[in-house]
DNA sequence: CCGGATCCGGGTTGATACTG
DNA sequence: CAGTATCAACCCGGATCCGG
């Protein structure tokens, strides 16, 4: 990207990171790092592979990331956030958060991997019963599918993984699965549009986001 | 710009705010809200006039900013930022953040308005001695000058416009006038590389930044 | 299969000229 | 003052190919 040239900090912070595809693959990085070209390349749907390598290039240059080869088992070299990359997690999260209103309007086919819901679900769910022993919610949406559990402090983590003994199972859309852990949608109304949950509806209840009420 | 088309709350942010120029448009409407067409060109110098148009557009459909037509006197259309385009303030902020140790190595030649000291300065800047009677320091750096002002509640405000009264003045390069008070360079040192300042270093002192010293 | 490089058509950007 | 018109250069997306 050319540069704006102008002696601004949000200017200067665009030069680097305002490149198209630029902070999704930071995202991608922030949930999985480190990882391989090729996971890169299916975490970000449409994107055209030269322009990944060159992204990848750029992003070395500017000490946003750096490559290293894998031990010899492996083979193969893998991607990794320096700290002055992970330290765009903060304006990922502002963006996310900016953008939150935004997803009632992304057209359904819009495409998704679960593990996506890690920054969302990690930000805004708490457990409301820490005191109680943990609980695991297996979460599937068509892809992999990822665990959201219970953590120390009333902290919820979110992992890739299945787990048959989970306390619950979520499965629909992505839309579904996300709108009923924000609290946006209650789970009858969620089962009556097509997601299966199995399990005691109190798990659920335990994380689930205490719905914000915009109407007076 | 075109959609990413992610079911990603930071993918749909990017959908809407990622094309270049139009986070910096927000920029120019928090410092300088409400102006005219004219007044954003001249606060983004390297900006096609086309691009302000298309992007004006495309942000007044996406809810970010209005235009109004001011009264018969004045009889030009104002820009402002919509409470939506308002919220983006945040992430102007976060990426100032980040940014804000690539201005060290930003070429001698970019391009710079003292007003957008305000947004860096408001956030880093404190009254150290608020419970004296408030001081005012006149800045320049080659075009229209700004004045630093100790507020209410140890705050401290930018605003346009000058003060023959003011309790100090500070003329030089955007990056000398910047980094003296950010603390990050001495005020004798500033001097010797063209630094003017005038008035008693103790008015400086009292809203410099304490310097943030990361060598150990 | 992995990690790209190359090529090409089309869209976007930037510079300048021009206009109501 | 507030844009539109035009055009060249560049960037992006998609497809294909290639060496380990």
């Amino acid at each position: 990207m050319r540069s704006y040239d102008q002696y601004c900090a949000a200017a200067r912070a665009l030069d680097v990171v305002g490149d198209r595809w630029t902070l999704l693959i930071v995202r991608e990085l922030l949930l999985r790092q480190p990882c391989r070209y090729t996971d890169l390349r299916q975490g970000l749907p449409g994107i055209a592979t030269n322009l990944l390598a060159d992204r990848l290039r750029e992003m070395e240059a500017n000490g946003i990331v750096t490559r290293e080869v894998a031990a010899p088992p492996v083979a193969t070299t893998l991607v990794r956030l320096t700290p002055r990359g992970e330290a765009l997690r903060r304006v990922i999260e502002t963006l996310g958060e900016w953008g939150e209103p935004l997803l009632r309007e992304t057209p359904p086919g819009a495409a998704f991997r679960t593990y996506w819901l890690a920054l969302p679900l990690e930000r805004y769910l708490t457990d409301h019963e820490a005191d109680r022993p943990p609980v695991t919610i297996e979460v599937r949406t068509g892809d992999d599918p990822v665990l959201v559990q219970t953590a120390d402090g009333g902290a919820v983590r979110v992992r890739p993984g299945a787990a048959p003994d989970a306390d619950a199972t979520i499965q629909g859309s992505p839309r579904l699965v996300f709108e009923l852990l924000m609290g946006e949608v209650e789970l009858a109304a969620a089962r009556k549009e097509g997601l299966e949950y199995h399990g005691d509806p109190a798990v659920l209840r335990r994380v689930q986001r205490v719905a914000v009420d915009d109407v007076a």
